[in-house]
RNA sequence: GCCCGGGUGGCGGAACGGCAGACGCAAGGGACUUAAAAUCCCUCGACUGUAAGGUCAUGAGGGUUCGAUUCCCUCCCCGGGCACCA
């Protein structure tokens, strides 16, 4: 049994070690030493592939190279239950999506025990149970107390195929993030939560985060969308025979008001509410409508796309610009989006390619206000709007000054004059959090016809999700339909009343849930002050970089609402953020790399894999398989490049046991030591130190593992036996023995295995992280390198610390060198101690 | 268009401004074996030489430097984010 590595036998039995002796059981109420180590939690879809593995492989990794610096570490794990996928499957089977959902995550808990993955498990929290989601009503609850979540109707995304409205966040390119299905726009009547409130310290505070990769930040600061401008209220002139002095005036909103000398025209959003009233009684009305009543129909695909024509109206309407009191005309066109700003853009197609485009089209007036600084630029030469920066021209007492500064004179002058200031536009829009679907948590809400709409007392939480609804979506909420759930009394008045049909959107369950974890099983409160205090914030927080944008804002705006309500004392939820890459496969259909997914048949099982070859390959080759933060490439061979080493590992330990157990007690001792065994002695010190680096930095496991593969490489070569000397020997075992330490982490069922085989009595988990002895490092003699003009033409091995003058001339009296520098001339000689000469010769 | 990444052998990938290709996979050759598996040894960027060696090579072109995969500039390609955003 010992001399084949019998990776079926001990697997199963570390893992009910580690179980069974609580190795990851952490007690929060001690502070000392903590390190929270998070990873998403999974939605409880199907079985996990090796891509999934990945996450959690590199977090069980972490944690045990921090358990090993005696960290208390916490590694919780739970489950994002809610959610569509689970509901549209009970559609398609029938069976019920508690029943589904419970199933799958019975199925991936095992799982992630076979990979040898440890949490702690009682902390578990699954957010469709109602121990979890009363505490996701509750939170709500406090949203809305503090006015923060509100009801109103607006224009939402809608999936005509899940039948559900959408976040922004979830509509890709126009589509529905889920099933891809074009997206309609829809007045309803909707919950949202206001981010929009915290956009500026969101964008802020990402300065913070100091331990987060800069992509992510950049893609919240883009999606936060921050724009600093200037309003313009330019005056309605009054319709004719309307009388005169009106105060109605149309604002737009523009980053560049230094251009306004050279607005030609104002353009206005279809949807523009006073659209209609504008154009009352005037022989345009009827075409202007007509066009609006076009325009803002047509999907937000096609209006978005770029190629597309402008399009636009004449409304017949003038205003007046308020820099220099012209009138110009009122246009209305598909180009302005409501949504941005004011919904009214003054249009300078001197300076603006999309104004250019459409003032050609259109046949309107073209007016230059910035100068470029050759002077030069004249309308008849021009091909397209000049967006440069120059000088402004024409610009009445603001002309002749470098346009970047004349924004802020011109916006001050607005602000003076009453008719403008500077304006902030964000491109975050509120959070909408209703969903017309059944597997959710319900909103917490009761609607009474002489109340109104009352909060659900906290009392009364949960608002418990019943279990008889037909949940075949039909754009209304399936719980509408549920008589015995929506007739409820009003908890004010105590008439009859009906309940809010409508459930949560499952990025609101998770936005919490790593506090959850501190208290799971807290029945009187959603979280836990104190320990969150102690415990907070996360130090290390693991996950798809598919989560940058939508979880990832969202937990930081609740941890910040908390703030505010004084419940935690922290406002940034995660001190470090690890974002990990997919792991793909070419496609057997197509050979083209994808994320592994079923219908591209290029998913790998983790079953078969550890049933072949064991968790601690399967393990050791997704950590070796390249950076972690990078996508890569799945190769089926790879895998026994991994398993070999372990195997070569496993056979060390047995072929040599007799000779590593008779120098049990034997110390390394430098001095007593030959040549061969000294060099062997500094690599595994020189390891320790790189392996260390190299999990310090960004975990990176891939150069980490290499290191110890070169390490073994270099013991083979060193090589033992009966009757090699005792240094020997005793480096040998050193060597295997904190080799093993080091691979730990990767590898932990051999790993654990082998060190009980070396006699310890407790788990390797106890055991410290190896440290460099700094004198092992120690070197007589270095290969120093020469160079003849930056090439290597020879080396030579010396004595450490040699002086300068004595290298360069040794170096000058070698006879590669003297073949090189023969009948030219030395201009320098550059030497760098203990490694290089190089001798620049021409 | 703007903002991030990235481009190194047949492949995945290593390289504090100092020996490019560590480590692994694949491939080829050999040993052991009745055979296979497993294991072990050797070769393995390109071109050129019998060889020692030489030349060229980190997307392309410039620059800084004694020396550049690494720093700077310009450009090309790939991936990602945002985008008729005023």
């Amino acid at each position: 049994m010992k001399d084949k590595y019998p990776f079926a036998e001990i697997e199963p039995k570390w893992q009910a070690f580690w179980r069974d002796n609580g190795f990851f059981a952490t007690d929060t109420s001690k502070v000392a030493n903590k390190y929270y180590c998070l990873m998403m939690f999974p939605y409880p879809s199907a079985a996990l592939h090796v891509g999934h593995g990945r996450n959690y492989i590199i977090g069980d990794a972490v944690a045990r190279y921090k358990k090993m610096h005696g960290l208390s570490v916490l590694t919780p794990m739970g489950w994002d239950a809610f959610g569509l996928p689970a509901e549209n499957a009970a559609i398609k089977t029938g069976k019920h999506p508690r029943t589904t959902t419970l199933n799958n995550i019975a199925t991936m808990k095992e799982q992630l025990a076979t990979w040898g993955v440890c949490y702690d498990w009682d902390r578990e929290v699954t957010a469709c149970q109602p121990d979890y989601y009363k505490w996701t009503q509750w939170l709500f609850l406090q949203t809305y107390k503090r006015n923060l979540a509100y009801r109103a109707r607006g224009q939402v995304n809608w999936c005509p195929s899940c039948k559900t409205v959408l976040a922004n966040e979830q509509v890709v390119e126009g589509k529905c993030e889920r099933c891809d299905a074009e997206v309609d726009k829809r007045s309803m009547e909707q919950w949202f939560l206001r981010i929009t409130d915290y956009a500026q310290r969101l964008l802020d505070d990402l300065s913070k985060l100091g331990g987060w990769p800069e992509r992510v930040k950049t893609m919240q600061t883009n999606w936060i969308g921050r724009s600093e401008g200037t309003r313009v209220d330019f005056q309605l002139v009054p319709k004719q025979g309307e009388a005169a002095g009106g105060k109605a005036v149309v604002s737009c909103f523009t980053t560049r008001v230094d251009t306004i000398f050279g607005c030609t025209y104002m353009v206005l959003a279809p949807e523009c509410p006073q659209l209609a009233d504008m154009v009352k009684g005037l022989p345009q009305e009827k075409d202007v409508l007509a066009y609006a009543r076009d325009a803002a129909a047509k999907p937000a695909l096609d209006r978005t796309s770029d190629t597309r024509e402008k399009t636009g109206v004449f409304t017949g309407r003038y205003v007046i610009n308020p820099f220099n009191n012209q009138k110009v005309p009122l246009w209305v066109a598909d180009y302005v989006l409501m949504e941005y700003g004011t919904g009214a853009v003054m249009a300078v197609p001197a300076h603006d390619t999309r104004d250019w485009a459409f003032a050609k089209r259109y046949g309107l007036e073209i007016r230059i206000s910035i100068q470029n600084a050759e002077k030069n630029l004249v309308l008849s030469g021009m091909e397209n709007a000049y967006v440069e920066d120059g000088t402004t021209v024409d610009s009445g007492e603001f002309s002749g000054m470098p346009n970047r500064q004349a924004i802020p004179k011109m916006t001050e002058y607005a602000a003076c004059q009453g008719f403008g200031a500077a304006m902030v536009h964000y491109r975050l829009r509120d959070w909408l959090i209703s969903r017309q679907r059944y597997w959710g948590a319900p909103i917490p809400i009761i609607y009474c016809k002489d109340c109104g709409v009352v909060p659900v007392p906290e009392k009364d939480l949960p608002v418990l999700l019943p279990d008889n609804v037909e949940f075949k979506p039909t754009g209304e909420s399936p719980l509408a339909r549920c008589e015995e759930f929506m007739n409820v009394k009003c908890p004010k008045c105590g008439k009859p009343a009906r309940r809010e049909s409508d459930t949560m959107d499952t990025f609101v369950d998770s936005s919490w849930y790593f506090l959850r974890y501190l208290s799971p099983h807290d029945t009187t409160q959603a979280l836990n002050s104190e320990t969150c205090n102690n415990w907070m914030p996360v130090d290390q927080y693991i996950g798809g970089v598919e989560h940058a944008i939508l979880h990832l804002m969202y937990a930081r705006f609740f941890t910040k609402m908390l703030f505010d309500m004084g419940l935690v004392k922290f406002d940034e939820p995660f001190a470090h953020l690890f974002t990990q890459g997919m792991i793909c496969k070419r496609s057997e259909i197509d050979g083209q790399l994808y994320k592994m997914s079923k219908r591209k048949g290029n998913v790998v099982n983790p079953e078969a894999l550890i049933r072949d070859y064991g968790a601690d390959t399967v393990r050791l080759y997704t950590l070796f398989i390249g950076p972690p933060e990078k996508d890569a490439e799945w190769n089926d061979q790879g895998i026994e490049g991994a398993v070999r080493f372990l195997r070569r590992l496993w056979r060390r330990v047995y072929d040599n046991r007799d000779v590593l157990m008779s120098v049990g007690g034997v110390k390394c001792d430098l001095a007593a030591m030959g040549e061969k065994e000294r060099g062997l002695y500094r690599k595994l010190h020189e390891t320790i130190g790189r392996v260390t680096h190299d999990m310090e930095g960004d975990f990176h496991f891939n150069s980490a593992i290499a290191e110890i593969m070169e390490l073994m490489n270099a013991l083979d070569e060193c090589g033992v036996s009966a009757d090699s000397g005792i240094q020997q020997k005793a480096v040998y075992r050193e060597v295997l023995e904190t080799g093993i330490a080091l691979l730990s982490p990767f590898a932990p069922h051999i790993c654990e295995e082998l060190w009980q085989e070396f006699g310890h009595k407790t788990s390797i988990l106890k055991a410290s992280w190896p440290k460099a002895d700094q004198a092992a490092l120690v070197r007589s003699s270095v290969e120093v390198v020469i160079q003849i003009n930056g090439k290597v033409r020879d080396r030579m091995t010396v004595d450490v610390g040699l002086a300068s003058k004595d290298l360069e001339k040794l170096a000058m009296a070698r006879e590669a060198v003297s073949k090189h520098v023969e009948g030219k001339t030395v201009r320098k000689v550059i030497v760098v101690a203990d490694k290089l000469v190089n001798i620049a010769v021409s």
